[in-house]
DNA sequence: GTCTTATGTTGTCACTGTAAACATTCCGAG
DNA sequence: CTCGGAATGTTTACAGTGACAACATAAGAC
């Protein structure tokens, strides 16, 4: 019984394979798909494991606990978060029309995947990631590196650039939170004015 | 043995009496010294009946469910931080500054109560607080009429008091937020600059 | 006094994250 | 090819959780 034996590829399970292609990348493409249906959490470990097909233990192999792996989707997370922004941005042309467009993708994209977003911000950032060295991940430092970056480019004229850029963040985060915790109701030419309000006119 | 029966009084227990004086406000008082020491959640209904010696189920009594017992201490996080401001406004007098004040205030509150705070602006609102009519609870939303009303007093210029105040709003939140969230370092002087920046010149 | 209601306790259930012991498969060295 | 680890998955079990039902006790009205 030769056939076709299942290699190291990403297909779910290959109908009764003892081992599974590629498992981690299997679970946070389900926790993925969990978080985007619905905004209620709903993703345990037993939960999580059935969708791969999978028993619950064996995420252990992959993961040193659970905490571990929602620190692997928060990290996808805001991945995709600075993927939209790079696109608005590259959209919208740059310069201050630019900055504005990645201000309101930030909030568009909290409003899109409320659970994701949440997930991506209220992890801990404890001392991991010192193994990993360049990986793609850190708790937003490389994005608030960038946003200082982008308000040298779009708005050379600031007096304060650190200031402005906190200044920035802290509008369209408070604004994403606020919409995602029902404070506020999501209202997109609401949403671009007040980000216009600051990224247009932060000098 | 009738020796001071224990009455309706806010003692912790009254040593082994079976009714306790008034268990509703005391497992709150728990939950708020839970809340206020580390920012471990650790609020377990085992663990508050604990510490005020009384059984896990008797909280069913006076709560519907966790849900609820969480909803009343994120009711009162909201008044906490409602006076702190209250207080700030007045200490500074009113009008441009007072309204400062208020915003650092909030950002202020969220630095030393993070969980107190994260629980409070994270519950649900759902269609509760139908039938306690006046009652001192809301989601924010007396808050921020509060601020719209602020914002005209103290901001008489302003074009759109509506976009401002939610600008407002959405600075401190976020400000608070990614202090909470260990995305940015907590700086009283630099928190006051950012304020500042939007809470000075808004129109 | 007795009856009713509010309050608290005990026992239990389904569910959760996690650890230990065991089974299966893969892969490289001889 | 064979064989022996090293990866990877499974089963079983355990302590802890929120919640419910049945029962016990106290407080207050008549």
């Amino acid at each position: 019984m030769k056939d076709a034996k299942p290699r190291n590829e990403s297909r779910p399970k290959a109908e009764g394979a003892y081992h599974h292609g590629d498992l981690r990348a299997a679970v946070i493409a389900a926790g993925m798909k969990r978080l985007a249906g619905g905004d209620e959490s709903e993703l345990g470990l037993r939960a999580l494991a059935r969708d791969v097909g999978v028993s619950a233990t064996a995420l252990y192999r992959h993961f040193p606990d659970k905490e571990a792996l929602l620190d692997a989707l928060a990290d996808e997370g805001l991945r995709r978060l600075g993927a939209l922004q790079a696109q608005a941005w590259l959209k919208a042309g740059g310069a201050s029309a630019g900055f504005k467009a990645t201000g309101i993708a930030y909030v568009r994209f909290a409003h899109e995947e409320p659970a994701l977003f949440r997930l991506s911000f209220t992890r801990k950032i404890p001392e991991r990631y010192r193994e990993s060295g360049a990986a793609a991940s850190d708790g937003g430092e490389t994005a608030y590196n960038l946003l200082r970056a982008g308000v040298g480019e779009a708005l050379p004229g600031v007096k304060d650039p650190d200031i402005a850029a906190l200044h920035a963040w802290s509008l369209v985060h408070g604004l994403a939170m606020l919409i995602l915790d029902r404070r506020i109701e999501w209202d997109e030419q609401k949403v671009a004015d007040v980000v216009g309000l600051t990224f247009g006119g932060v000098a």
